[in-house]
DNA sequence: CTGAATCCTAAGCGATACTG
DNA sequence: CAGTATCGCTTAGGATTCAG
């Protein structure tokens, strides 16, 4: 049993709460323009394993940012998409994104190519 | 020893790896328009311990979002402000509280005043 | 006043195996 | 295909004390 109890100091540390993690931000951000199976989002993304996957899919329906659509079929299949909300996120992570492109630019730092 | 070997897998998780972690959105939020001291940071950032107040600020001027300025007074004064880096994220951070400040009236959360 | 040092716990995360 | 279950590690973070 998990005691839920999530205690928030302001506005922008809720926020910071629903984005944090390590696999949130990556997720949100592969599934902003097109809808993904679980096994396509395991591929996107890389280094992920399928409990980390589950989990954090499973917390970010919780909180509404993302939607799991199950069809019944043989074998399974299981999408998953951004909610409204979710969306709304988009153009901050973009922002971010864009921070961080000029930054890692002017550091000379590059994507670790697994 | 530490070993600093970060791993980065997208330009998106480079930039949560910078704003992560418990403090660092509030802390970034609180500078936006002042410049603080220690002592000030510490009574901003409710329930923080020293400990960790210090340890965030470090990584904070390691990735150069925030300045540390040093007086050679008795008592000693710290002085801690938003680099230019550190001000360009602002505009993603006001973002971020504006899209949080909308799901807390949806779901009626209000914030935890210690 | 601005921290550093130490010790400790909890929780996030990883690896692996298994299943309807 | 889309997950669970279990175990174990690592590290972020907490509590407390001390110091220039």
């Amino acid at each position: 049993m998990k005691n839920n109890k999530e205690v928030v100091h302001c506005i922008v540390d809720y926020g910071f709460k629903r984005v944090g993690g390590k696999y949130k931000g990556r997720i949100l951000w592969v599934l902003r323009d097109s809808v993904l199976r679980y096994g396509e989002l395991k591929r996107a993304i890389v280094g992920v394993t399928p409990k980390m996957l589950t989990q954090t899919l499973r917390e970010l329906e919780v909180d509404e940012l993302v939607s799991r659509k199950v069809y019944l079929e043989v074998p399974p299949k299981v999408e998953y998409a951004l909610t409204k909300s979710g969306q709304e996120l988009i153009p901050f992570i973009e922002q971010l994104r864009i921070w961080a492109k000029n930054q890692m630019e002017q550091k000379n730092i590059t994507v670790n190519s697994l």
